[in-house]
DNA sequence: TATTGTTATACTCTATAACTATA
DNA sequence: TATAGTTATAGAGTATAACAATA
């Protein structure tokens, strides 16, 4: 009698590799406007940052935090962003030795419009579930989405 | 006035984060058994190719194609799982340039074991949502991670 | 001549450690 | 002494190219 799998395919083994063809969709829209990854990544990180209020990005290690990078890989990034006008980044007057970033008018517009095509890209994505099963999934990957070490940390299992 | 996100936060900005916490998850219990990420992906990867059928899976190049590695990565991966018993891997009497591979009993159990235990651990994260909607995300999680390329290629865009 | 599997090599990405300047 | 930022180095992971065996 043949096999029949009975039981659900693991949940990394799907999103991992649906997160590579998300981000291999990307690469020729961020190369089109001259952006890495991690670019477009920090922008969109102090795009979210800022969204909720108008304060900048105290320090750069906090940045690195928030968008699952490295503080160390980020500078080469944050250097050529400043220079092409997209990002300001001054020290802050009260501690000298943290730099206040924050996404110049520019900045933001190029974060609109290349996020505006990426989210093209995934919209066609998602147009395989039905209207009202896309919200409801964007929906459940937010929940989940959120600091999800909290529920997966293995160590106290 | 302060602005507020108007639109949605990037699909692949959830999701990839989202997958290297799932990963992070498996790796202590695939340590435990000794099992590298890609070790397992084989064991997972024939497992599914078998599932269905009791026929070996033709080729390595087939293999590494279905679990998106790569060939020349693959080979050390197994020569250790074959040398341990996990798979069977013998060239095929009809074409005899290619190995014909299948996991052995002992690979079988072994995936199995790793898998619950990995499988334990989203359920946790899961249960973030309401036990109906668990279904739902996994519905939609597996038909959008059923060959993205086709519906996220930008080429013809 | 083309294809499977293999090996060797080069490259990219990532993580670690050491240094400076401010506190 | 501790922390933010920076730089340099080492390591892991990945991709590319060349080779032997078989078709």
């Amino acid at each position: 009698m043949k096999q029949t799998i009975t039981g659900r395919r693991d949940l990394a083994a799907m999103l991992v590799p649906l997160g590579r063809a998300l981000m291999d969709a990307e690469r020729p829209v961020l190369q089109a406007h001259d952006l890495t990854m991690w670019a477009y990544v920090v922008l969109d990180g102090l795009h979210v940052l800022h969204g909720t209020d108008e304060q900048p990005t105290r320090s750069q290690a906090a940045l690195a935090d928030a968008i699952g990078g490295d503080k160390t890989r980020l500078i080469p990034v944050l250097d050529d962003l400043q220079q092409r006008g997209l990002i300001r980044r001054e020290r802050d007057p009260a501690d000298r030795r943290v730099h206040l970033l924050s996404l110049t008018t520019s900045g933001r517009a190029l974060h609109d419009t290349v996020q505006q095509q990426i989210q093209r890209n995934e919209a066609r994505l998602l147009g395989r579930l039905p209207a009202r099963e896309q919200q409801r999934f964007l929906d459940a990957v937010r929940v989940l989405a959120d600091r999800p070490e909290r529920d997966l940390d293995t160590s106290a299992s």
